[in-house]
DNA sequence: ATATTTCTACTATGTGATTAGTAGCTCAGT
DNA sequence: ACTGAGCTACTAATCACATAGTAGAAATAT
């Protein structure tokens, strides 16, 4: 099947869901920072409802949409095609770039190396 | 002035221009994974062109193409787009992914660290 | 009950990405 | 010189994304 992939607006779309957990088109749109047209909003929610990227209930004479992907899935997604595309397969190289050019100090990585030799070793990852 | 962005297809031609260092139609065609017709990565590379991601030199009848922009620099859009879009503007939580989802060990962490503590104070990075 | 507001459904349009066909040029071989 | 192969230029069709207008239903206010 198609893995229907998410274009720019429709992303910033379900950023707005993921943020507020649910929202109505209205609630939507005030939350974007883009100036979009109500009728606008309401046509991508309705396509992301159709690539089943959210769902929706009613909720009087409204509609409720709630993201149906976590956010994390999306983030993974997104991950996996940057570092295969672009990265030649190699999350090192993605980190490498990420740490030289956002400012992550040291100090951070250190304290994730840790935190992941501690709570490395047992595979799930709950709370 | 616009900001003209790679499309799907578009980043796997120049995947394969980065890789190759620099190809005819024929070249590239062949790299691709996806079986496309000569004409369509011909077209391709002009549209490239036109949008300046890549160049080309006569080489007796047929053209050879050289990218225009490095690697690393597509890396760093991308990633860019990528933390704002979708870890809320935070590189730490998109590095905390990347290491939960591909299995970056610790000890790359660590090496990573003492390499940016080493080099980190010296701003140009140069070799 | 009627007018106003709010919302969804349907429809439309422009742009850009993707894919590819046809025509015509140029070089190599005969 | 002629023919075939390979290559570019021009053109086109399709699809998806982005944006939004119009119509009509439903609720609310007067």
């Amino acid at each position: 099947m198609k893995e229907a992939s998410l274009g720019e607006r429709e992303l910033d779309v379900m950023t707005v869901l993921w943020e507020i957990g649910s929202g109505t088109v209205s609630e939507v749109r005030e939350q974007l920072d883009a100036p979009l047209a109500y009728t606008t909003v309401l046509t991508m929610l309705r396509n992301l409802e159709v690539k089943r990227f959210v769902r929706h209930e009613a909720e009087g004479r409204a509609h409720r949409y709630f993201p149906r992907v976590p956010q994390q899935t999306a983030q993974r997604t997104a991950l996996s095609r940057m570092v295969a595309q672009l990265f030649q397969g190699s999350p090192q190289a993605l980190l490498a770039q990420l740490v030289d050019q956002h400012g992550v100090s040291p100090d951070e990585l250190q304290a994730l190396a840790s935190k992941l030799n501690a709570e490395g070793r047992k595979k799930g990852r709950s709370t």
